[in-house]
RNA sequence: GCCCCCAUAGCUCAAAGGAUAGAGCAUCUGCCUUCUAAGCAGGUGGUUGCAGGUUCGAGUCCUGCUGGGGGUACCA
């Protein structure tokens, strides 16, 4: 549990208490929250529920706060209860408790900052999910990178996680695809064909159409040209779907499921979900087109499912799509990672759970702004249909993976990214991400030369803990309790921004931390405290390893 | 037109309705014969876009403005 959910415990117990005892009139408790004081003098954690009372209990919050301090019950983890004006209830921990988390890492490094929200509920997270019409562009690095640590920090949080790329596969886009691929594969055997503006006009397709022409000769120039087309969409498909695993790869991010759309076409979802809806009576057909009754649950308008022309259209593929993700696959909980552009998308999720007959809180639309890049102070557009696409991995060839995704990690999800190239290349010393990493190399390094000096971990593996109590130690030790409120804060959000954040502040009490308590001493007589600090580094420097493990930043053993 | 998001230090960004709004970069001043100076300490820098409101308390919530981005198809 929490340390934060002891104290409200507690906060609540002593109201109570007071109630009971007559020091406090009998009132309906407000939420009890317990909130992280700025300044480090008003202790670890506050409450300010006594001015939150203060007009149930008619009665003055200092005078309220008082009183919950008097009835305040003893815990092992609480050092001092204090009353500061104008009513907050200050708390601060114990020493011991806090040196008592040392040998708790110890003892289980992988899971300390771990959090059980999800009690082992299943949760897919769907991310990237780009069209497979090109390589991956730097938009999708951030949804990249995002879903992937939202995985990350769902799996710290309890849940069963499972990373889905959703491949659309169907559809017009597809289609224009394929025909582009067609008209370049043509131009490479020196035939006359141009390319009309819809079709896509990057140079990665003439590279694709010179790939198709060296493995598969001229044997599709002598085919019927639907046949020929049907031919290249798979197998510039495949092509592509390499790019897009190998771009994945480079950020560290592994999918384990590849889930086609058109899958849900061929294999009968689409049709049984039809059945079903129209068996519900939620459809109803109204010029030509079939129509899901959206407005039933609230929307402000219905939905095609099935276009006059007798195609799905893509909300079809949606209601498909979830139902075969929450239905077929039954995961309890399912994160989709979109970028802004698609907010009137995602305000229609909700009814198509409703449709299914699903409670719309087991989805969850997380919307991230967008990417801009800059070149040279000027903005390079990243559409797919213009020739100058800025690939990820162009990007993380240059800057490299860990500074791609702290960067794209260090802002919270509604922002919008100015990205700008000459400054990410150049700034590689200055990157926050090489701050966070040098510390736990450092710490690395520590006990790298403590080996070398005779300290084997065996020989400070017991080190007495009791020794540590310097500021500077009892800081760090403050920073490394904040982790489980940190991560648990990152869940519920879905924002590892949160982490990034943290990281950086962790290495700061760590270098703090370096600066003031020299940890391997010449002097014998420090030997005892040399083996208790340690057994602190060693601590924190799995606890930094967690935190970029969490991101999917690499923690280097030396810089 | 209507809907959504954003506006915080010179720049890039934080800040679960709490106490004196914080980091990094930039800039200025100091600190390496001892565990990594990719570091540390300190200085400069703010009417949180504007105007109201709710609250004991507002950067945070509500209303109206201004400016920027996005969205408003039988396209995905």
């Amino acid at each position: 549990m929490l340390v934060r959910n002891q104290i409200a415990d507690l906060v609540i117990a002593a109201l109570q208490a007071a109630q009971a005892a007559g020091d406090l009139p009998p009132f309906d408790l407000p939420p009890i929250e317990i909130g992280r004081p700025k300044d480090a003098r008003h202790g670890d954690y506050a409450s300010s529920v006594a001015m939150q009372s203060a007009k149930l209990a008619r009665m003055a919050p200092l005078a309220i706060a008082e009183a919950v301090a008097r009835h305040m019950p003893a815990a092992a983890a609480i050092a001092a209860v204090e009353v500061l004006p104008p009513g907050f209830i200050n708390f601060r921990l114990a020493d011991d408790w806090l040196t008592g988390l040392i040998p708790q890492i110890e003892a289980d490094a992988t899971s300390y900052g771990n959090v059980d929200l999800g009690h082992g509920h299943t949760c897919q997270v769907e991310f990237i999910s780009a069209n497979p019409t090109g390589p991956l562009h730097m938009g999708s690095a951030r949804n990249a990178v995002l879903g992937d640590s939202v995985a990350r920090v769902l799996e710290a949080a309890g849940w069963v996680v499972q990373r889905e790329y959703y491949l659309n596969d169907a559809g017009t886009q597809m289609r224009t695809f394929a025909e582009t691929l067609w008209r370049r594969y043509r131009r490479a055997h020196g035939q006359d064909a141009p390319l009309e503006a819809h079709h896509y006009q990057g140079t990665y397709m003439v590279d694709l159409a010179q790939r198709v022409a060296a493995e598969h000769g001229d044997r599709f120039l002598h085919a019927d040209e639907e046949a020929a087309i049907a031919a290249l969409s798979q197998i510039g498909l495949d092509l592509v779907m390499e790019w897009i695993r190998a771009a994945a790869d480079k950020l560290r991010i592994h999918f384990d499921c590849w889930f086609s759309e058109k899958s849900l076409y061929e294999d009968g979802t689409f049709d049984r979900v039809m059945t079903s809806l129209r068996g519900a009576n939620r459809t109803t057909v109204r010029d030509g087109a079939e129509w899901l009754l959206t407005s039933e649950y609230g929307a402000d308008r219905d939905e095609v499912l099935v276009r006059s022309s007798g195609q799905p259209g893509y909300y079809a593929s949606d209601v498909a799509y979830h139902y075969n993700k929450f239905v077929l696959r039954g995961f309890d909980r399912v994160v989709d990672i979109w970028a802004v552009d698609h907010q009137n998308q995602a305000r229609r999720m909700p009814y198509l759970m409703q449709a299914l007959g699903l409670d719309p809180q087991r989805l969850d639309i997380l919307l991230y702004d967008m990417v801009r890049l800059y070149r040279d102070g000027k903005e390079v557009k990243l559409s797919k249909r213009s020739g100058d696409i800025i690939t990820i991995d162009e990007v993380v060839d240059e800057v490299g993976a860990d500074a791609v995704r702290f960067l794209l990690l260090t802002r919270s999800n509604q922002t919008v990214i100015d990205f700008d190239l000459n400054l990410a290349v150049q700034q590689n010393d200055e990157n926050p991400v090489f701050y966070v990493q040098y510390a736990h190399a450092r710490m690395a390094s520590i006990l790298r030369t403590a080996a070398e000096r005779g300290f084997e971990h065996a020989s400070w593996a017991n080190g007495d803990l009791a020794l540590l109590g310097h500021p500077s130690e009892m800081t760090l030790l403050r920073k490394i309790a904040e982790l489980p409120e940190i991560v648990e804060k990152a869940a519920i959000q879905l924002a590892p921004h949160n982490l990034a954040f943290y990281a950086q502040e962790l290495a700061a009490v760590f270098h703090a931390f370096y600066r003031d308590c020299r940890v391997l001493s010449s002097d014998p007589a420090d030997t005892e405290l040399s083996r208790a600090r340690l057994r602190l580094v060693a601590a924190t420097k799995a606890v930094f390893a967690t935190v970029l493990g969490l991101l999917g930043v690499t923690a280097p053993e030396s810089m």
